[in-house]
DNA sequence: CGCAGATAGTTTGGTCCCGAACGATCTTGA
DNA sequence: TCAAGATCGTTCGGGACCAAACTATCTGCG
């Protein structure tokens, strides 16, 4: 497959072009690869579990929160998705119109917005989501076992660490 | 803030929710936070760097290839920013518009383009990747320092293990 | 040679994605 | 009480994003 390198190749690469500047390339490794991991771990996911429900990433992963906490106002999806209220606000409508969720205005407080799954959002997610954990464990293979929630620690510092 | 769960209440309710379906929570929690580490890295540092640069995550690390590599096809910056041929081709032409860097249609094989960066494009470059890099050193910094090259290995099993 | 199939990049159509501006609703303090 | 400010979700404009269809080019085999 020309034009195409190797991870090693590209890290080599990396390190042949930038030496000599005054960098953190471990720290450099860890992101780049994070990108990375996550890009093809997504990708394989939408390819494999998530395209035959026509569904996307984010229309996923938001269903996903209101099945979690049984219902959900919107700002918490947002959040918790890690979208934006404006892409919630698209994707919502897009999930409603299929009849997967509902919104419905808040009573105590009029501005606010909660979201409930539909029966059929329900029925969807119930089934679908062991076998995105199947995938989960897919990407996961490669990593010793043992060593699985240290990862799983070191991610959530990063998260906390980029959250100021 | 109201409505806001911290990390833990929402691990802690997942575990609640999907207690007792036969889950891989470890390869779970893995996954989970790897879309978090990843998306809040990449908020962060589209917020403190790259919007004063007025460039995009994705434009940044199309400039970021093209510039390790000197010169680049097309279909290598693809594969290494991990987006599609049609987004790609979509960015650089904002890109080139922008004067940061040029197409070259192939000499030797005329459907290949290979990308170089224009003196404003390096330029700008030189100048934001050391910023980058200190925000990469930013969300890493939660971590323990021998700790790095060991995270970046596991990160690099993942994006294998994505990879069919 | 010449044409069938492979390969590269672009275009198209539809969704996602964000910041900023907006209207609606709630809260607070004088 | 009621106006100023905060907070919520939606809308808007423009870029990113992908699969599929398309054009152009190359390769190889008869």
């Amino acid at each position: 497959m020309p034009g195409q390198h190797t991870l090693d190749e590209t890290e080599s690469q990396v390190a042949t072009r930038l030496a000599g500047m005054d960098l953190d390339f471990e720290a450099m490794a860890v992101t780049a690869n994070l990108f990375r991991a996550a890009n093809a771990a997504r990708n394989q996911m939408e390819r494999t579990v998530l395209a035959k429900s026509n569904l996307t990433w984010t229309g996923f992963v938001v269903l996903w929160v209101a099945w979690i906490w049984e219902t959900a106002e919107t700002r918490e999806i947002a959040s918790e998705a890690g979208v934006s209220k404006a892409t919630l606000s698209g994707v919502l409508t897009t999930l409603e119109s299929r009849g997967l969720l509902e919104r419905k205005r808040g009573e105590r407080d009029g501005r606010l917005v909660t979201v409930e799954l539909t029966a059929a959002g329900k029925k969807l997610m119930k089934g679908l989501f062991p076998e995105f954990n199947k995938a989960e464990r897919h990407v996961t293979r490669g990593l010793d076992r043992p060593q699985l929630p240290a990862i799983a620690e070191a991610l959530r510092q990063i998260t906390q660490a980029a959250r100021d």
